[in-house]
DNA sequence: TCTGGGGTCCTAGGACCC
DNA sequence: TCTGGGGTCCTAGGACCC
């Protein structure tokens, strides 16, 4: 097998860069959710000691200092640029695996023929002509090598964003340098256990001996690991198009210690995992509420965690599993806490299909589910939460979020459309 | 006095990823 | 004032059964 992985540069940064083409030299930065954490940075940004998920509290002075440009992060236009993105890579193969919002396994075996060095070129460049989004390319004979090509092809200034690990003595000499921790699927864990069997760098796992050992400390991904660094192709394609648990979940921007905004919330976050689990064609077993105080140490408050789930017979009515999730929130809320974060997770997801064959039961009457098809398509058609259930509350209610920096709706809003002078 | 052996299924939690 | 939001897979251990 032959696989590339296309990887976006700075990926939301890029998206950013694509509307403000005078940023192209700035170094900037997107945030998350209230503007909290950094989620992407530009390799300026990065240089200065700035890494992902690291709070913006702590870098703002450094950032008005270097003059580095912000955004909060805006989603919408981050899955517009990634689906044209995906999209385009898809001409270049029958066989495309998209793996995240801003990258994708290519299957390119079938052109061992060609320059394959040009193919790849050329990938990269129409990418960038259709969209202004750069991407890195990484080539190997497994999609764990193809992961760290294309890390290497970020970070060698030389190679114009593309990395070939084919050749068996390029290929030793580059897994020498990779440090364990840094392969795909190792983490920071597995990194420490594999150092007791004084296994530092991918090289030293693929050369050890003991695997026995290996699958000891790191279970049978480790022996998948060292077989895909070993260009034995291990890992199956997954099937992301269909998911298997749909999480919707917040923090506030401020604290809630109202036990009917915290109801609220959880009502809100049910409507909108259950309007894409059915969108998806699923129908839920189950629904996992948590809610809780900041993680980090604060002195005022007491702190609390709740995590329950709820299992139910298999439904799609938004109502009922808002009854049985509200009751979760009403047994475990306590007065007089702060609480900074609440969500929910569905999950026991099957396929809507299957039921209607009998393979399973399902409670839900005819009405709910034309309710609820009725639901969808209005709020769809005329926007979101057009027609909500009062547990939702008012929308002059809403739990507003900080955002900033916030970039024009530029693809999703006519009223934010960009102008051309 | 003294308490099997094997199997399946489910769940919670850990680890990892972007 | 202040620390994201979404996912996947694996494993250990409990419950249950014969």
């Amino acid at each position: 097998m032959i696989y590339a992985l296309v990887d976006c540069n700075a990926f939301f940064c890029s998206c950013e860069r694509v509307f403000r083409p005078d940023l192209w030299n700035r170094p900037i930065a997107v945030l998350s959710n209230n503007d909290g954490c950094f989620v992407s940075c530009t390799r300026d940004v990065k240089e200065l000691g700035i890494k992902i998920g690291e709070p913006y509290f702590k870098y703002k002075q450094l950032c008005d200092e270097k003059g580095i440009v912000l955004f909060s992060s805006n989603f919408a236009l981050y899955t517009d640029m990634s689906d044209r993105v995906m999209s385009i890579l898809s001409r270049f193969t029958p066989d495309l695996e998209v793996y995240s919002v801003d990258e994708a396994f290519l299957d390119l075996s079938g052109f061992v023929n060609r320059s394959l060095n040009k193919y790849v070129e050329e990938i990269q460049n129409t990418v960038f002509k259709l969209t202004g989004i750069p991407v890195s390319v990484g080539v190997a004979k497994t999609k764990t090598l193809a992961k760290i090509a294309a890390g290497l092809a970020k970070r060698e200034i030389t190679s114009g964003g593309v990395k070939m690990l084919l050749d068996g003595d390029v290929v030793n000499k580059s897994l020498s340098k990779i440090k364990v921790e840094d392969i795909w699927g190792i983490g920071k864990s597995s990194g420490l256990k594999l150092k007791t069997l004084q296994i530092r760098s991918a090289k030293e796992l693929i050369d050890y001996k003991n695997d026995s050992a290996i699958q000891r400390v790191l279970g049978k991904n480790g022996l998948t690991i060292k077989d895909e660094l070993s260009g034995i192709c291990s890992i199956k394609e997954r099937d992301c198009s269909i998911k298997k648990s749909i999480q919707s979940s917040r923090s506030f921007a401020g604290t809630v210690s109202d036990l009917r905004l915290m109801r609220e919330t959880i009502s809100k976050h049910i409507s909108t995992a259950c309007e894409r689990a059915r969108a998806q064609g699923s129908v839920i077993g189950s629904a996992e509420i948590f809610f809780g105080t900041t993680p980090f140490s604060s002195e005022d408050s007491r702190q609390q965690f709740v995590h329950e789930t709820v299992s139910f017979n298999l439904s799609t009515d938004t109502r009922k599993i808002i009854k049985y999730s509200l009751s979760v929130v009403d047994e475990w809320f306590r007065d007089g806490l702060k609480y900074k974060k609440a969500g929910i997770t569905l999950g026991k997801l099957s396929d809507n299909k299957n039921i209607q064959l009998g393979l399973f039961e399902k409670s839900d009457s005819p009405k709910s589910e034309k309710l609820m098809s009725v639901m969808d398509k209005i709020n769809a058609k005329d926007g979101e939460g057009t027609l909500r259930f009062a547990s939702c509350g008012t929308a002059d209610r809403e739990i507003r979020s900080f955002k900033e920096f916030r970039s024009p709706k530029y693809q999703s809003s006519w009223k934010e459309l960009p102008k051309v002078f």
